[in-house]
DNA sequence: ACTAAAAATTTGTTTAGCCTAATAAAATTT
DNA sequence: AAATTTTATTAGGCTAAACAAATTTTTAGT
């Protein structure tokens, strides 16, 4: 059975859906706005994926993948991050500019190929991102990390990923200059607006607003 | 205007049928063979095609491609080079397992990543089967290379590319030993079936087909 | 519990890309 | 030059993936 480039970004929209919700069931509306679709386009699509056994359907009720749908979605995850990590680390992209062309790159269908690459790349476990890449079997390392506006005391943590891919988020990361790794101390927690006063690097002090806090994504420090 | 990836498969495949009669015009079962399609359909789409000004349509007699089809065509032919010197060179795979990933990747749409690519890759000029990359421009190195049934003259010669990409037959030249860049000297031609027999970098002697010395293509040995 | 609003589905179209069968044009044979 | 064969096109249908408009189901507000 072979599944089309359209439904591979239906299963991916659901799987990534459901993990905001953490596993819960994804409803017609969300995939449609995730996509741009209408949701009358969204329901026909479902109904052939619950035909292929790749999804769970109750209309009106919203859908769950099937083990084989879940498979499929985290392979296409696995591919989008790997091949972010090569755009990045063998061609230079700045981790801003690569989301649009893994977006194509990972419909490339090669089970031989993905697998040489992760061993070119040197099987790596997070994207530029910070986002963690699935293994071979499916298995995503489990992240600890919570973003910083969920850090309510005033600790030193570690600037491990973010929650929002835009461009203009991530530029704006960069045009701070903070990189993943860097590690961030919470000086101050604004209680009229709950922004964030931040040193980047036990150097330069930045103020985070709450929505720019709520994207990026920390550990402690060790 | 957006270029479809069907609509891309139909004017590399005018190019290559049109190099291969050199320049001139390409018939409908012409392309109905190569893509595996049936007449009709390659109808309906030149008709599109002509509709787009990327080839020269006149019902009954044939197509060409226009400027801005043959620009089109090389940019297709350049991605899916580079991608195969990719996967042979950083991926290591073999030169006869690489044509399948590489259609696929010749579709994926960003000036940028073909860009870098070449340059990461040392901006090669052949690709591992020896056919020439087009630059930037489309600009193709010309090949002087004959196919080696064409050379009556028992001399040294080198082996630079095939005129077929078949698995079958790239697996069977590996398993002679055969490598681009080797020197084939040629013994004797057999006037019966018009064989040759080769001596290959100077150590173990082959014969070969007429068939299969069609599809190696030598350059004299300076 | 009833009604209004929100969410989801059904119905009917559209376009791209494929097909088969029927027909038309061009090339070849006699 | 007419008949036959080959080549190409037209006509009509199909499926995947999208849409808008109409309808149904669920949820929320009083």
């Amino acid at each position: 059975m072979t599944i089309s480039l359209t439904e591979e970004n239906y299963l991916k929209a659901i799987y990534t859906l459901s993990r905001l919700g953490d596993e819960s069931e994804v409803t017609t509306n969300e995939i449609s706005k995730h996509l741009k679709n209408k949701a009358a386009t969204v329901t026909d699509m479902l109904k052939r994926l619950a035909e292929k056994k790749l999804i769970n359907y109750i209309p009106y009720q919203g859908v769950k993948l099937t083990e084989k749908g879940k498979r499929t979605a985290i392979k296409v995850v696995r591919k989008h991050r790997l091949w972010e990590v090569f755009l990045v680390d063998k061609l230079n992209f700045k981790w801003d500019e690569v989301h649009e062309i893994a977006e194509q790159l990972e419909h490339i269908n090669s089970d031989e190929l993905i697998q040489r690459l992760d061993v070119f790349l040197g099987k790596p476990k997070f994207d530029p991102h910070g986002d963690p890449i699935p293994d071979a079997n499916g298995q995503l390392n489990t992240i600890k990390a919570l973003p910083l506006n969920q850090r309510k005391s005033k600790g030193n943590f570690i600037f491990v990923g973010v929650n929002e891919h835009s461009k203009s988020f991530l530029q704006h990361l960069t045009g701070i200059g903070l990189k993943i790794g860097d590690s961030l101390l919470i000086e101050e927690i604004n209680e009229f607006d709950n922004s964030f006063k931040v040193k980047i690097n036990k150097t330069n002090s930045q103020f985070f607003s709450n929505k720019v806090a709520s994207n990026i994504l920390v550990e402690i420090k060790k």
